[in-house]
DNA sequence: TTGAAAGCGCTACCAC
DNA sequence: GTGGTAGCGCTTTCAA
């Protein structure tokens, strides 16, 4: 049996209901009462029952999230980041990694204050309870729910233009084209454009396709790549775990960046700092993203704003050195 | 306002413990009165207030994981057995990626029904309330937990015992020789106790260092060793992601397994059957390992049975394929 | 400033 | 078989 506020109560000699008062910090409380309920709350070892309080209070301060398979590094670290402005806000955060629908199935039985729905692999067939808040990211848009996403394709674009804005004219990408993942083909697709837009040709030897979005992907393609004998000046890749594949194999060409070549990656995740090489990146920060998620999530709860169905995020380029001009200048 | 179960036994014309009965499929139900009033909560789109039903029942039928941040991959599939386990025995399970110590703050105020602390990278300083069921995976042995945990040592010591029956006398161990990671310690011990038992030598030949347990390190430690003239016959690896660099490197020297090289990695999980050679391992097979946990647990939420505070689960060898004599003869 | 009492949604017991 | 009711631990009026 744990210590509930009916044994504080006894034990200070004040009513319940006093005692529920000076453990929410009401100012109906004497601060001598309080502070002598709070000690007794102590020597007790008094933990609150949430089940108890969130009965009465129909509010869980819990946010669920429905957890994807991930093995990619920039989308564990969004988690990350997500729970951090969770427990910023004084919120808890509930993870399942069962499939979707079950896992917010569940996070309704908790009534949970709201859910998160990230990456789901599994088409979200079911329609939950009209009132449960939910917010998605990197699902497919014809769901009910609002979406968080982030600009992909302008994201490459941006980083076509900086390039040669730093007078690149010859320019690889680097990346993974799947017919299935949206966001791969969106890189792909803003890539293409700003080529086109600024008056580059666009061939085989300016798209290097990887076999998938691991690091050694990002190692293979580059090696391929580097072996030429007509380099480009300047490389962009689609996603953090692919640069480090493509640094290794730059490590092994003996090649300096970015006197040698310059290179932007994909994904504005701190981790970009920490590489052998710290690279310019461009995308959402990640943090941005994870604060308007937590942030947009809490309106839908609260009823302060009403959120737009679908909301695009603008990416932003953060300069870590990796490039300059083809001169080799260094730029940023 | 979400539907209860007596909006229900309005609608259906019953007092509500009849509903509550009839929703806990109770024999003390006419099923004619059960079936009316299952189809009624149906149409009314009745989800059960888990919180209520905790409230009462002091049971949540959920466990709390304190997960850690995790990169590697065995680890995150045993995540995921553990999951499947706890599901299998109709609990459900909260995930935290907090730091461990305010995960089970929280999982406690939830009402949690048992926590598995699982390779807490900060120590246990708190001792929470006794009665929350808590078991230990990984973590330091001075807590006063129940730990589950593995034979490290003597699963490499197995494997070079396996290796040395099928004729190998020349063998070499790939790890990560930490000095702070108990378990790559162990792993290396185990090399050392089995080799000096039959009487092989072990020098800096038979011993490869990686810097890390990435892939990556797997791959550079692997690189390194098949330069040289006087290869192994036999190779040993410390970790599922090191198999998976060391087979990249044995592919671009064109060496074949187990023709040129037989190899055995350490990890028992079944994603060693999909790389590109499927490798023989060695340790505890996860979903055993899974298994042992939750039902350990359940039997510490249950009282059912006791737990040794230490519980150490040993290896076994999963064959496939990758090991055969040293005259290359398939042996597994 | 404190206390009494209602009630959150549900289970479980006891009557009928 | 079914219904009435107490009570889980807490918050929140309303009275005192």
């Amino acid at each position: 049996m744990s210590v509930t506020i009916k044994d504080i109560a006894q034990v200070s000699g004040v009513s319940y209901s006093t005692v529920s008062k000076a453990l929410n910090d009401s100012p109906l409380v004497k601060p001598d009462t309080k502070k002598k309920i709070l000690q007794v709350a102590k020597d007790l070892g008094y933990t609150p029952n949430f089940v108890a309080k969130n009965l009465v209070s129909k509010k869980s301060n819990t946010i669920g999230l429905a957890w994807p398979t991930i093995e990619q590094t920039a989308l564990s670290t969004l988690v990350t980041e997500i729970n951090k402005q969770v427990v910023k806000n004084n919120y808890f955060m509930m993870l399942s990694i069962n499939d979707t629908n079950h896992a917010v199935e569940m996070f309704q039985k908790f009534r949970v204050d709201g859910v998160i729905i990230f990456e789901a692999e599994t088409p979200l067939v079911k329609t939950f309870d009209s009132n449960l808040p939910i917010l998605t990211h990197g699902v497919s848009s014809n769901n009910p729910y609002p979406i968080i996403d982030v600009n992909h394709r302008k994201s490459i674009y941006e980083a076509v233009l900086y390039l040669n804005r730093l007078g690149h004219k010859k320019i690889s990408y680097v990346g993974f084209p799947s017919q299935t993942d949206k966001r791969q083909i969106e890189k792909l697709k803003g890539f293409r454009v700003a080529m086109n837009e600024i008056g580059l040709k666009v061939d085989e030897d300016s798209i290097i396709s990887t076999d998938g979005l691991t690091w050694y992907d990002g190692y293979a393609a580059a090696k391929k790549l580097l072996q030429r004998s007509n380099l480009p000046t300047a490389l962009i890749n689609g996603s953090y775990d692919l640069s480090v594949g493509i640094l290794r194999a730059v490590n092994e060409f003996n090649l300096k960046v970015p006197e040698d070549i310059s290179i932007i990656s994909y994904d504005n995740i701190p981790q970009m700092a920490r590489l052998e090489t710290p690279l310019t990146s461009v995308g959402v920060p990640v943090n941005q993203l994870a604060e308007k998620m937590v942030n947009s999530l809490l309106d839908l709860i609260n009823k302060t704003n009403s959120l737009p169905l679908i909301e695009v995020m603008e990416p932003e380029i953060t300069k870590r050195g990796s490039c300059s001009n083809p001169t080799y200048k260094k730029a940023d």
